[in-house]
DNA sequence: TGTATATATGAATTGTTGTTCATATATTTA
DNA sequence: TAAATATATGAACAACAATTCATATATACA
């Protein structure tokens, strides 16, 4: 293998952590389809808006996903291709052991 | 975008939180080498023995490791082509934005 | 069978993280 | 500019997870 250095290690561990969440893979899900706002998203998903807004603040610290001002609202989208890629390459291993 | 149940998701957010910790992902690092033994795990990332056991049980109930005993040793090797797989993709992913 | 070696595990502790609640900020419109 | 709407944020709390330390179990070998 690569020879990966500690930090880029615990980058990495770091990064796959905002995809070891219930709400965060939920909206990272839900923004796969396109972006959507806010109030939006906390409504589809069913949770307090500032639940959605404290785990939107995570993801777009962490330039997972990105706003963008429309008036009083504030659309956020998918900042990365990969994150769709990262996303679908976990769902597949799911599903494949679902199946045994 | 396909539609994905609650439990799905949740078991998704759970997967990825096995990636999400250094100690985990540096042992699983370590094994996309090939197996290795406890001890030997240890000692390469310089963690104490029952931290590596402790993380390795983890890894083992979820199945993304399998144990196999050799006399008093137990070999542990990844257990699944996908890990790997998730792991590079995170990894890409990192080092394209180091990048900027 | 007693001792050494390899690994596993339980309990306690500590650090981290997600949610809740209250409130602040920003924007629109009356 | 006051009120309404949309979002963000800080503090407190609760739940959880990782490490440490002590010890248990399993295997090998003298």
């Amino acid at each position: 293998m690569q020879n990966i250095s500690l930090d880029t290690l615990f980058e990495l561990s770091e990064f796959f952590k905002f995809f070891g969440d219930t709400t965060r893979i939920r909206v990272i899900h839900l923004l796969l389809s396109g972006e959507m706002s806010v109030s939006a998203i906390a409504e589809k998903l069913n949770l307090e808006q500032s639940v959605v807004s404290h785990q939107l603040r995570i993801l777009r610290t962490a330039n997972l996903v990105k706003p963008t001002r429309d008036g009083r609202k504030i659309y956020y989208a998918l900042d990365d291709e990969h994150i769709g890629e990262i996303f679908n390459t976990g769902l597949a291993h799911i599903l494949h052991k679902k199946k045994g």
